[in-house]
Formats: structure tokens, sequence, C-alpha cells
DNA sequence: TGCGGGTAGTGCAACGTTGTAAGTTCTGTG
DNA sequence: CACAGAACTTACAACGTTGCACTACCCGCA
């Protein structure tokens, strides 16, 4: 039975008050009084009581993260971020799984009950699409990370997709390539990372007078390595002639490169590849992964930021008092690696 | 402002007590009651304050699941695993990560307030040993995962990882191989993955009388991929005869290909390479990784169940009312894949 | 008519904490 | 040495919920 506030003050002959101001650093607490309460403190190993704290004060200091899946790198790699960032602000993080873009799952985690003891929420989804942006005005604070929608009524934490893969294609037809497969593709989609990344692919032939073909882009809903792997086999058994891969993320991008070697094309020699995501495992492939790196630990730390902010009402809620939706935007990398090489 | 048990009962003209037991589905409660009451907790929307319900009733529906880093895929693809169990409980699921190994870290974790809110953990330490054992004597539930410690105060799942290695270097050995080089040493180890799967490669030699050769064991304290291409590329260099690679992981492993490839070894036709973990990734490298697969969904599924029991209370603490700490071990399969192929 | 036994519903206290307002004890000054 | 004002301390209520003990009622049977 843990020692409560109640034991601390019997101990210490004082009211129980007195030893919740000790704890709290009040000022007007008598140094011998305070020296009695912290040794009261001591000998009962007394350690406030959250759930108690988190009911009088309404906030319980843990923030929840929704991301698909965890097995997904670069999910896990996000959450690694999200976890040291709200630990440097004393927070603590509760994850919850919403499955590889589910977006019906996604929809019913916005008001699970499965929340109830957060304070509020980094929301990354894969299933939902602008036609959803309402659903995203939630009666907590909610910061949103991702492609899937923009303008919505909350922070938003991105990055410059557009012009990262602008510069990933640039890449490629700096190094001579012109016939750059795309993996990753998702038909009919109206905004996500797939739309975004491919525009910036156009954009980039486009300047450089380079011919868009459709037969280079491999659609692949799930961005899992195997997924890469069937795309990259189809485009080789199609027979259309390709001297680079762009894989939308990383993972794609391996999957690739392990099906080009599989039928003994040269990396670089024969097809260049890009990846993006700047995951960790990109620098042990062989060869190693050309990447974008999205900023991942600035993304973290930019949106547990913003959600603190919220939580902590320094800004009301967006939409509230002024203090409108904000979008935040990290900084991209390009990462030159073997992948990619003259 | 949510609705509370107050509001409810307010608008449904019942005491405060009857909606809770609406909500409890309490027996006694005439239907026409019940119906109206239901009615207004539609109305208002009312779900229930789980910070409250935690105070008075000691429980609050979250676990912790401490682990070093989700950056490392194992645990990454180990806490995706244990999420799926809890969410199958109804339980949540609290991450905290304790740094690669980092000793004290992970004793301070024991005792963080961070925990507060949790009813129970599942703790995977990496840098405590078996002299610490006695630390995990705390007064919450506890459920171990790993190598680290045995014959602790508390419930323990684990694997069989003597057996495994041995099954490992058995494949091995049964296809010729005879100089097996194994990545991952702990010198000065007393207790750990390292140690206890060293044990099985040294079992498997000895019954196949081969002899040992302390210049096949490369140290890596560290598993991350780098580790495993350092350590690779050290005996390379050395210049000691091998024919045959053990990863005490799948990461070291895959670092040992990437760093045999760049020196133009082939796999498996001049080494054969074997893994341990059964990452999804191996499935992905070039060539396809033969691993062994140590039961990650088992080992969560038995954590999560084995903590909700003591939790629930089903079984007391251990060592309190005989129902004493128990050690489960889940099955290992040997994945057969390309690294190792005749 | 009274009484046992079940059903339906209620009131109070408590979980451990903190904000508010008010009380008590000091200190220094006139 | 009185007294203002600051320094220190406290009692009480509340946060939203649930367990306990209780009342009120109803039915059937002796």
């Amino acid at each position: 039975m843990p020692a409560t506030l109640h034991d601390v003050a019997a101990l210490a002959n004082v009211s129980i008050k007195t030893v919740s101001n000790v704890v709290h650093d009040y000022k007007h607490v008598r140094p011998d009084t305070r020296e009695r309460v912290l040794a009261a403190i001591k000998e009962l190993g007394y350690r406030p009581n959250i759930t108690a704290r988190g009911l009088r004060s309404g906030r319980t200091g843990v923030i929840g993260l929704a991301l698909p899946e965890l097995s997904l790198s670069y999910f896990a790699e996000l959450a690694d971020s999200v976890i040291r960032a709200a630990e440097k602000r004393s927070l603590v993080v509760l994850i919850e799984q919403t499955g590889g873009g589910d977006r019906e799952r996604e929809i019913e985690m916005l008001s699970s009950p499965r929340l109830q003891l957060t304070d509020g929420l980094i929301f990354s989804p894969l299933g939902m699409g602008m036609a959803d942006r309402e659903l995203l005005d939630v009666p907590y604070p909610l910061v949103l990370l991702g492609e899937r929608i923009f303008g919505g009524p909350t922070d938003h934490v991105t990055m410059r997709n557009v012009d990262a893969a602008r510069a990933a294609t640039r890449h490629l037809l700096e190094r001579g390539r012109r016939r750059i497969a795309v993996i990753g593709g998702h038909e009919g989609e109206d905004m996500g990372s797939a739309t975004l990344r491919l525009r910036g692919y156009r954009e980039a032939l486009a300047e450089a007078g380079v011919p868009f073909d459709e037969r280079l882009i491999l659609p692949a809903r799930e961005w899992h390595r195997h997924d890469g792997a069937r795309a990259m086999r189809d485009l080789l058994a199609a027979g259309t002639p390709f001297d680079a891969v762009f894989g939308l993320n990383d993972t794609l991008a391996l999957g690739a490169l392990r099906a080009l070697q599989e039928a003994g094309v040269r990396i670089p020699g024969d097809v260049a590849v890009i990846g993006f995501d700047g995951l960790d495992e990109t620098q042990y492939s062989l060869p190693t992964l050309t990447t974008v790196d999205p900023g991942r630990d600035e993304i973290a730390a930019t949106a547990v930021r913003v959600l603190a902010e919220r939580i902590e009402g320094r800004r009301g809620a967006p939409g509230n008092d002024g203090a409108g939706p904000r979008e935040y935007l990290a900084d991209f990398r390009l990462i030159e690696r073997e992948s990619t090489a003259s």
C-alpha cells in the first residue's frame, strides 16, 4: 500500500496541504518544516498519485501516438523520436496502432475511450483522406502528421514532400538517368505521400524536358518490402526499359533493390536507386541506399512541442481564440550513397 | 466540457448511482429506467472518466512496456506484438525506452513516477544482470522478458536460447560447415542472450566433435547492423579462415552479409550465414537470411496474459500466496532461406 | 394481516490530490 | 508594545467515480 499525503502529513505533524506545498515547492514554507516533511516523504517512500492528481487537474501527463504499425520501420523510428521528445517535456507516450491504412479504424481511434487518459494526440493517418477533414475536429488537442489531410482544423506537422521528391528526381536526372521508374503510386488518390511525391517527380521531369511515361509508374498500395520487390519484378517482366528507380519510401526501394539484384541487374551501373525516409537501415543495404531524410527528429520534436503548447493552453484550441491551426514544415536533406553513385 | 454521471442523472431523473449501475449492467434496473438512462447517455455523449474510475478502483487499464529502443527492429516488432495482444484484453500500452542497455536507466525505470498510472509492467532489460535480480522485487506486477536475469522474483517469459542456438549451429554443421564464426559475443558477461546462444553453439560443436576456436568468436557489445559489419571486416582482415557465420541476432547477421559481399565473398557459396530473431526484413535481404524465429507473438501474448492475471489478482503476487514466480518458454522455429542453402 | 424474500433504486463516503479562502504566527516599525 | 503586513499553515470542498449499506416497494404465502 503506497503512502499518501495523509500518511506523510501525520508523520511530519503538519496538514496534508503543507505536504502538498512542499512537494510543489511553494514559497512560504519554513525551512525546518520543509525539512521535516521531506524527511517523512523519504521515510515513507511517498510518491504522488498521478491518477488523483490527474482527476483534480484534468491532466495526466500522457500523450497518445496513433500510427499505422510499429513493424513498419518508418513508424518505429518516428515513435522512437516522439518518445524521446516527449520525455524531455516529462510526457509519457501511449501508442495505438491503427493498422496499415485502415480508414475505419483510424476514425474509430479518434473517439476511442482508450484515449481517455491522454491529454492529447499525435495522429498519423494513412487511410483517412481530405474528405474526412472535419472528423479531425475533436474535443481534445490533436496534432496531425503526414500527407493525407491538409488544411484541416488542427495543427499539422509535415515536410516539403514535393520539393524533396523533386530534389530526389533531379539527383537522378543530373546523373544522366532519363527513364526513372517510380514505385509506390496510389491510383485514384486525391492526397497523400504518393500523390505529392509523384508531383515533385513530374515537376523535375518537366524542368529537365524529359517526357513522362505512364508505364514507369508502378502502383503499390502498401509500402512494405515485398510490395517493392513485387513491383520491380512486374516492371522487369513487362520489359519496359528504365535506368533508375525512385522508391517513394525506403522500404519499397529496399525491396526493389533485392528484386533487381535477383535479376542480375547491377546497381548503380545498370539502374540507380533512390529511396525516401532516411531509415537507419539504408546505411547497411548492399549497395547503401541514397535517400531523402525528412527530418524525422524535427518532425517529432515539433509535434510534441505544439501539442504540449495546446495542452497547456498557451495557445487556445485552434479556431477558438485566433490561434488558428498552423502548418509546420520540416526541412529535408538528400543523403547520397552508393546506389546512385556516378 | 464532457458530461458526467451527474449530468446524465439529472437528465434521466435518477440518482447518479443508477446511471453508474446502468453503465455497469447491474441486474436490478427496470427496463424503462435503463432505457431512459441510456437515452440520456446518448444525448449527452457521456463517456466515463477513466481517471476518476482509476482513482476509485486503483486500475487504469494501462500497462507499461519498457524496452531498450524502438529503432532496434526486434523491439519494434515486439512492441507491435505486445500492443496487439494487449488490445485483445482492452489494455492500452505505454512505452518507455531505456536506451541500448543502459543499466542505470533500466533500474531508474523500475521506480519511475512515469509508470504511476500503469497497472503493471512488461520489462525487457539489456543492461541489468543476474546481480540485480532482487531489484525486480517491485511493488507492482512485473513480467520480465529476455535473457539477462533468470530465477528472479517475478514471472519471466523467454525462449529456449540454448536449444535454438544449438539448432542453428547444427543446421550449419549438417551442411558441412566446420569453421563457424559467431558475431555478437559479450566478453565477461555472466548471463544474457550472447552467453546462452554461445553455449548452444559450443554444445553443437562438441556433439559434432568439431573443435572450438576462440578466434572465431567476434565480440560486439551492441547488436546493430554496423556492429555486425565491423566485426565481419575485422575477421576478414585477421585472415582467420571460416566457412560460416552465426549472427547472434538478425541485425548483426545482416550487417555481416553486407561486409562479406563488399569483400566479394559469395553467400552461401563461400560462407553460409544464419541469424537469430526472425525479423521481417530477413525475408528481403539478398540473399534472404536463414534465421531462428523465437516465437515473438507467443512471447508477447504470454507476457500480456500473465501480467493481466497478476493484475486481476487471479494469482497473487509472486511469492505471496504460493503462486510463485513462473518461467514461460516460447517455442522456436528454424526458418531456412537462401543464405544457408546447400 | 404480517412477514419473508426478492427487485429497484438511493445516499454517503471514499479514492488522493489541489485551489481557495481563511486562519495563525511571525517580523519590523512607529 | 501595539499593530500592520508579510510569512506560514490549515480546513474544506471539489474532481468523477464506485462500494457499501440502506430504504422502499412488490409479490406470494401462511
